[in-house]
DNA sequence: ATCGAAAGTGGGAAAAAGTGGGAGGCAGTG
DNA sequence: CACTGCCTCCCACTTTTTCCCACTTTCGAT
């Protein structure tokens, strides 16, 4: 199901876990990280991924500014990396600095792609947000009958 | 896969290191770079320069003022590099310049070509637009669902 | 509670990538 | 024509990454 939320350490290679549970669930061992929006990033199967690039990049051409920043902000941060032995990727520096990645990170799994939070960065949206959840859940209350 | 955010330092030569990563996805050892859009340089393979070229120059007339800018501002700067044994090109003073690098490079993989940013430019260039940004992830969360 | 299997952690060694600098050649100048 | 300075090519050293293995911990079953 690819969802859950994991507490891993980020080791002195950069290299971090994949819990055993989401890795069951990607096909392949070579994965696709990138920026996300807000300070995290996004990891995709190259199935999804594609899917991302295609909505992306479809319409649109490099000489047209809005293209270009979507270009530059998620596409173009995105590296390839391979799942290794046991099961960890390695965080590209970039990416890692951009994420505030320390030693403690979180994983979430969110149905088609997956989240990785600094710990900290991660406790304190969640605690700034708080509110603002509670309205967006009364607001979609009113859409969907649960 | 050609995409990536890699930070290299332009040496005291002038000379920038094309990430191995990037360098495998280029076909030969010669690439043609140019003036960017926004304060950065474009990087392309022959085969997609000229692809450019064709796009600039077969719609438009130099008898037209607008299509004489896109050239000169475009075409007319490209010059052609060589990638050294070691995985480095030299970036030609003129362009060094426009681009204003200094040390610290920012060296973007975007699919089908290659942006080359002075570290600061780039860094402060995301951080202007990230509200832009997040707007227009909105908008595409709008009309697609990820 | 104990055992076995699966998951997670750490580190060593080999290979690959990156960095700096020296030597030779070409061009421009006195 | 000789000299100087720059640019290019190449080599050697350093650093980083990757791959692999072995040890530890956790979880589940009996």
């Amino acid at each position: 199901m690819l969802t859950g939320e994991y507490r891993y350490s980020l080791d002195d290679k950069n290299r971090l876990m994949i819990p055993a549970r989401i890795r069951t669930e990607i096909a392949g061992n070579s994965v696709v990280l990138t920026r996300g929006v807000d300070k995290c990033l996004w990891l995709f199967t190259h199935e999804e991924w594609s899917r991302v690039v295609q909505s992306l990049i479809g319409s649109t051409s490099l000489f047209q500014e809005k293209a270009r920043l979507m270009q530059r902000r998620i596409i173009a941060p995105a590296q390839e990396t391979e799942i290794d032995r046991s099961g960890r990727i390695s965080i590209p520096t970039t990416l890692k600095e951009f994420a505030e990645l320390k030693k403690e990170c979180i994983i979430l799994g969110i149905q088609s792609y997956i989240e990785i939070w600094n710990e900290e960065s991660y406790l304190s949206y969640l605690e700034i947000n708080e509110n603002r959840f509670k309205e967006a859940a009364e607001e979609i209350g009113n859409k969907i009958a649960l």
